[in-house]
RNA sequence: GCCACUUUAGCUCAGGAGGUAGAGCACCGCCGUGGUAAGGAGGAGGUCCUCAGUUCAAAUCUGGGAAGUGGCUCCA
């Protein structure tokens, strides 16, 4: 038996006996064969005591690899479930993996594990560290494993996933488990790791199923990295729209007067005053028509557009005014647009017809979805639906793109990425059923994409029940993903409500709809810039563009008022801090509120007819004219959010 | 909606072996008149989330409910 191992820098190794990841690695250098925590066999993951026998690409896996962070991971979720198994000689584990952020083991048992019991799980395996076990690994065979695994559920559910008759297990002492790529060979190899919270988790993410305790962690190799990221998770939460929000007096949600019911405050209500503008102004120069129409609608239109029987649950319920006529308050546009579009008889010369709004609507969001802004259950939508020829839809989609990344810039929305939402082939139910519609819509969507060049994930199953669309996801501080902004096709509401427009043929022909959105929501998108800019933001949205502050009351209130008032004449957003506290306290606040630009009036700026600058986040005092001032200022509004 | 945790002053939080509560910041007036991140001493402020139960007595113990947080599910 001869056989060669091709190693990633295209070097060849010649064996003619099997031999160990390990001893692979130690015959390439001495510090590699220390460093070695497993290897990627073909791709695949392996552990450090895999037996090479033949042919193969190998990768030694050390701890500067990502994977060598997953087996690091895999392994203190194991040896978790080790100790776990003996403080709770009753308990039964689920699913386990590692992700970006740590990992997880969910748990079952007949008393939930609470949160006060995790530092004692978290010694109990710091012990198991410190005494280096041993962490054996073997191949047995699945009827082997089903008979230990009789008497527990979900193991043996797990098993029957498994490919191939032989499963590899891994042991520590008298645990045994199955379903991990690679584990360290003894536990005194791990190094840093924390248990950071104890949650709810579905069997198999189904909610029909049974709930199960997720114990989540994380573990690094090095302090270093496990300090920092800890102190991420914590600057995250500094970073949260909510906490950023109180803090510069944003916005409240008080659930006395009504869960998911936000309020704006002044300053919040500004921020969202100017991207109103900004996006109808931006919307009006692109061809739309912005309409005003009611928040309530007679419930028969959401039953021929069938949101009555797709969302029922998650619309508020319907007001029986008495006399027959049922209102329901909306939980979107659509309709409401296709009445704006069913008023006239419409004529092909007049497609696309651009209807916008800045639509107000509620959906009845379960208590436990509602998060600040991101969440809630009355929210306004930059919404718009485009209404136009078969023709015209791959024309169409590209100009609402156009728009939606040109709005991007204008706010510096760097992060985000094209996800084409198709429905589940395998879940049609859900969907409205026209195979051939689906087909042509969805790929539609893709050739429009590929001839802009773009980029993009296609996800089966995120598919409005109407049709196929573009979303294009963002993330938010703590990492979750969501949709900014949204282009969908809709062959389906056109027939529902019966749409024509005349063709040049004098016949009645059926419009495509294009429903979009740009910024999405103003709660959720401001929810957003909060996160991004974290409270500081450019000067064109700042609440607070300009805060004046006079060296001493008596001697420089009035010019200080004369300042704001100049500004503030001017179209800025200026305020004239006249309380009676010292400098040095109010720059301070005027720096934690993040004020753009902070001037000082004393005496010298009072007998130059000057100011004092001092911009946010930096410590520099400039001496300028208030003409200077002045264009300094309108250049920097003007500029929006973009680096240039 | 499900699992865990939480809910005390406007905010952030202490405390409470059952006898109706405290700090810092914010707020109000007083003294201080100051040149770039908190001047000083004081005052006012509470349905201890809510509804029941146990008790002579409940903010504290028990149970139901609501909301918040972290997840899960959902998100037209």
């Amino acid at each position: 038996m001869s056989f060669s191992i091709t190693l990633p820098d295209g070097s060849k190794k010649d064996f003619t006996d099997a031999v160990s990841i390990s001893d692979l690695a130690h015959g390439i250098g001495t510090s590699l064969g220390k460093a070695a925590l497993g290897a990627k066999v073909n791709g695949q993951i392996v552990a450090l005591d895999y037996k090479l026998s033949k042919n193969a690409e190998v990768a030694i896996i050390t701890d500067r690899d990502e994977e060598g962070l997953a087996i690091l991971r895999d392994t203190v979720a194991f040896v978790l479930e080790a100790v776990a198994k003996k403080v709770y000689p009753e308990i039964h584990f689920g699913e386990h993996g590692t992700d970006d952020e740590g990992f997880y083991v969910d748990t079952d048992k007949e008393n939930q594990i609470k949160i006060n019991e995790l530092p004692d799980l978290e010694k109990a395996v710091k012990k198991v560290i410190k005494a280096g076990e041993k962490i054996a690994s073997c191949m047995m065979s699945k009827d082997e494993l089903a008979d230990i695994f009789n008497d527990d559920p979900y193991k043996s559910e797990m098993l029957k996933a498994e490919k191939g008759d032989q499963v590899q297990v891994y042991k520590l002492g008298d645990f045994i488990d199955f379903g991990f790529d690679a584990l360290l060979p003894n536990t005194g190899k791990i190094k840093q790791f924390k248990l950071l919270s104890v949650a709810g988790a579905y069997w198999k993410g189904q909610s029909s199923n049974p709930m199960l305790q997720r114990i989540s962690g994380t573990a690094f190799f090095k302090k270093a990295d496990l300090d920092a990221d800890i102190k991420r998770r914590e600057e995250i939460k500094e970073r949260d729209h909510r906490t950023i929000g109180r803090d510069l007096d944003l916005f409240f949600v008080d659930p006395k007067v009504g869960a998911g019911l936000p309020y704006w405050m002044p300053k919040g209500a500004t921020i969202r005053r100017v991207v109103e503008r900004y996006i109808i102004d931006k919307e009006v120069a692109d061809g739309y028509q912005h309409v005003y129409t009611p928040v309530l609608m007679n419930v028969d239109a959401y039953k021929t557009s069938g949101h009555w029987a797709h969302y029922r649950d998650d619309m508020f319920p319907p007001m029986d005014m008495g006399d027959g006529e049922m209102l329901e308050l909306r939980p979107m546009n659509c309709p409401s647009h296709i009445q704006i579009y069913k008023h006239h008889i419409r004529s092909y010369r007049e497609l696309p017809i651009r209807i916008a709004e800045l639509g107000m609507m509620h959906r009845y969001e379960k208590s436990g979805a509602l998060s600040g802004l991101q969440r809630v259950r009355e929210m306004t939508l930059n919404d718009g639906h485009t209404f136009v020829t078969l023709d015209q839809v791959q024309s169409e989609f590209s100009k609402i793109l156009t728009l939606i990344l040109d709005v991007y810039k204008d706010f510096d929305i760097t992060d985000y990425y094209f996800r084409l939402s198709y429905r589940d082939p395998k879940n049609t139910k859900k969907y409205f059923a026209n195979d051939e519609m689906w087909e042509r819509s969805q790929s539609m969507l893709k050739k429009a994409m590929d001839d802009m060049g773009l980029d993009y994930v296609e996800a089966e199953g995120e598919a409005a029940f109407y049709g196929p669309k573009l979303d294009i996801q963002t993330k938010t501080a703590l990492g979750a993903d969501e949709t900014m902004s949204t282009i969908q096709l809709d062959f389906m509401l056109p027939e529902r409500f019966n749409l024509t427009y005349v063709g040049q043929d004098g016949e009645e022909h059926r419009p495509v709809m294009i429903h979009r959105g740009i910024v999405g929501t103003m709660e959720r998108f401001i929810a957003y810039l909060i996160e991004i800019y974290k409270g500081a933001f450019p000067t064109w949205l700042a609440p607070v563009q300009v805060e004046v502050i006079p060296v001493n009351l008596d001697a420089h209130s009035d010019y200080a008022k004369k300042v704001r008032d100049e500004l503030n004449k001017r179209g800025f957003r200026a305020e004239a801090d006249l309380r009676n506290e010292k400098l040095g306290y109010k720059i301070r606040e005027s720096q934690t509120q993040k004020v753009p630009y902070t001037l000082v009036l004393g005496d010298k700026e009072l007998k130059d007819k000057g100011v004092n600058v001092r911009r946010y986040g930096t410590e520099e005092e400039v001496a300028k004219s208030f003409d200077e001032f002045i264009s300094e200022i309108k250049q920097d509004v003007k500029s929006y959010s973009r680096e240039e």
